[in-house]
DNA sequence: ATTCGACTGGACAACATGACCGGCGACTCA
DNA sequence: TGAGTCGCCGGTCATGTTGTCCAGTCGAAT
């Protein structure tokens, strides 16, 4: 039932355009956008009663559920556990200067380091932008020192997250991605 | 059930010196990071059949669970949607500078525009990090429009995400907390 | 007109849940 | 040393939910 999802976001991002007649196979319609708005308020909700809340019949929320998964909208439903919480209050953001080729080996090497929660790699001068934590600032020194101690690493610069205004969030694009 | 959590990542971080006595009150155990993981894992599973996998009692797991819970450590279990489903597939991550005592009404700004899914104050030359999502490379021109299409944003740069090798995680960090 | 897909409303057995209980062992503290 | 506290165990109970069927309706596309 968890098949794989169309579109991983480990691959490279393709471009595409996309035609109406696509889209009708690939948006969301304002049901599914309901549904995951209430699955996001109110995650141990159960089939049942999501259809009743959304007043529909039990078996269509069913197969709506299972269609977002297969589709790869709804990934999974995992713990959203807060690092803070896990005793690292530190969020930093470090852009990394990577040296020609070296691209996976570093990427190797960052995957290895509990503390580095993301990675991406990106245009412009900066090569790479990685999301650390850590207990403390003096704490975070010893991180970004195990992350740039490697050779495939030129440079790194930091940024020390202060404040975070707005948290990941996705349901503002999931109503407008269903026309809510 | 739900209780507030202690520590909110909408606050400032605070930097903390944390006592061994301390550490025995906040962090996780063993049995703790064995059962994110597995409900990381398969998060459909249910408290009865984690007690099963994990080897102790149902009162037990639903004991750690709610602990978790209301400690903060887990926030929840909302559904984990992905943008590039929804037909978002660009992802970028926006550095913006921001007018003197502006930045609440920059926050604001922000907190409106759908494809803002996150935003951080930080130190550093740059006043803010946003990452933002857009349906093509063209969109993301629309969104940045949006974006810095305000008053308090005096400039922004913008790198595009390439790859993203290193999913945002918290495995590693969970069986780091727990000694696991 | 027919086929197709999606939805409804209903049924069923199997299962999980929340809420209890007494009892056990480990720990703290006076 | 003894009392109290805490977490965990293994068990019970009524209740609600799940997965899986089914026949029937509706609208859109062929």
């Amino acid at each position: 039932m968890t098949g794989d999802s169309p579109v991983s976001s480990g691959d490279l991002y393709i471009l595409t355009t996309v035609t109406p007649k696509e889209r009708r196979h690939m948006a969301i319609d304002r049901l599914d956008g309901r549904l995951i708005e209430l699955l996001a308020a109110e995650p141990r909700i159960g089939v049942l009663e999501a259809s009743r809340r959304l007043g529909v019949a039990r078996g269509t929320v069913q197969a709506r559920l299972d269609r977002l998964q297969s589709n790869g909208v709804i990934r999974g439903f995992g713990p959203d556990v807060d690092p803070a919480a896990l005793g690292y209050p530190v969020t930093a953001f470090a852009t990394l200067e990577i040296k020609q080729g070296q691209g996976a080996d570093v990427r190797n090497h960052l995957a290895t380091v509990p503390e580095v929660l993301e990675l991406h790699t990106t245009t412009g001068h900066g090569d790479m932008l990685c999301r650390l934590v850590a207990r403390s600032n003096a704490d975070l020194q010893r991180v970004i020192d195990r992350v740039v101690g490697f050779d495939g690493i030129m440079r790194a610069s930091t940024a020390i997250v202060m404040e975070n205004p707005v948290r990941l969030r996705i349901i503002p694009l999931v109503q407008q991605a269903s026309g809510d």
